[in-house]
DNA sequence: GCATGTGAATTCATTCACAGCT
DNA sequence: AGCTGTGAATGAATTCACATGC
């Protein structure tokens, strides 16, 4: 029952996981769904399944396994996408204007309010349907529009002021896509995304491949 | 010295953040820097910049610590990226248009060759100076150009399709930006991305702050 | 003295294995 | 029988601490 343990990253990561296959199997009419089932589903072993559900409550029922519906309910609510959340984007570039774009996440109740950019041939335009702000506007209309998070797809230079303004307009989670160290208070949540970064580990593995890495069971 | 123990993924992680590191490191003109600085700088410990390193080989100096330029040099060889790569990008939506024009790429040797789509409307045309192929032409493409990574932006209800013909290419290292769980056989390295997971994070965190990890040292 | 490199110790994550419920 | 939930066991990653060399 309801342990408060430190959950971590992985387990989150996971959860998510589980609610797209949670998802998918709704919609293929599943009414039960049992930890071998979506562990194979997400290539994990059923014990890391029931481990990371177990940190949060008992969701299944012994014998049977668990209800798709219901647990999908549950991690939503524990993923807190039960809901919708005010976003906003500072940046209109390449990685910027895509993320506008991106269905996903107005499907999981991520709502791109606002953008912003300090081209003043942007500035004004519409961008997919967004207005593009003035970047010197960020913080009184952060405030004003109740934005919950901010994705910060600017160039490595201009990325601390950006986030230094938006920890001061009282916003407490922020995903940067540019490719440095940033500074944020305690209190703020932070992740930062690298897509180099990613592609490093490709090379990684095309130019060593005898450290790749066993396939998981 | 230089042990053949398995590199785990977040090593390889930190690696390119050393990587960027030392890079800002000789612009600045540091002809060293010891695993104490580095670490503070990726707010990770010494220990930790001395384990990673020392999988690969001894670096440093004791008393003095590692060259910048040397070590910069010698881990991008370990990653892969002391040379180019060609690369192909399979749709040019959202996602894809932005990687086509994300300029980290070129600057880390990643560069790309080809795009394409199914779209018949962006066939045949320019997307920042990279002609758009029809994805019929995927396999072939492929081959005749050197491609050795691939990056999948495309829906996830078309990316398995893909996918397997990547593979039949021949190519042995693939990103899939698509919100899918893909097969690909053992020896092709696949890494998914999926950004609305990393919202998910942030809303768990602002959902459910009492979880929230304490600061790292 | 200073900082690396590395076994040993510790912490964290995953898997095992089984009691307990349906 | 089938499957969950969870302590115990194992395995992996990180940190400690110190011998070693500049």
């Amino acid at each position: 029952m309801y342990k408060s343990k430190r959950i971590s990253d992985s387990t989150i990561h996971r959860l998510s996981l589980y609610y797209r296959s949670l998802a998918a199997l709704e919609k293929s009419g599943h009414q039960t769904v049992c930890s071998k089932e979506l562990g194979k589903r997400e290539k994990l072993t059923p014990a890391q399944v029931r481990k990371d559900l177990s940190f949060f409550g008992s969701f299944g029922t012994r014998g049977l396994g668990y209800p798709v519906r219901e647990l999908k309910d549950k991690i939503a609510e524990i993923l807190g996408i039960n809901r919708t959340w005010n976003v906003a984007i500072v940046g209109v570039g390449n990685i910027g204007s895509a993320l506008i774009g991106y269905k996903e996440f107005q499907k999981q109740g991520f709502h791109i309010r606002l953008a912003f950019d300090n081209d003043q041939r942007k500035i004004g335009s519409l961008h997919k349907g967004i207005l593009i702000s003035d970047v010197k506007e960020l913080k009184p209309l952060l405030r004003k529009n109740g934005i919950q998070m901010v994705i910060v797809a600017v160039p490595a230079g201009s990325a601390q002021a950006v986030v230094d303004e938006v920890v001061e307009a009282g916003v407490k989670a922020i995903l940067s896509f540019a490719p440095t160290n940033l500074k944020v208070p305690e209190e703020v949540f932070l992740r930062t995304e690298n897509m180099a970064i990613e592609l490093e580990h490709l090379s990684f593995h095309l130019a060593k491949p005898y450290y790749r890495r066993p396939a998981r069971p």
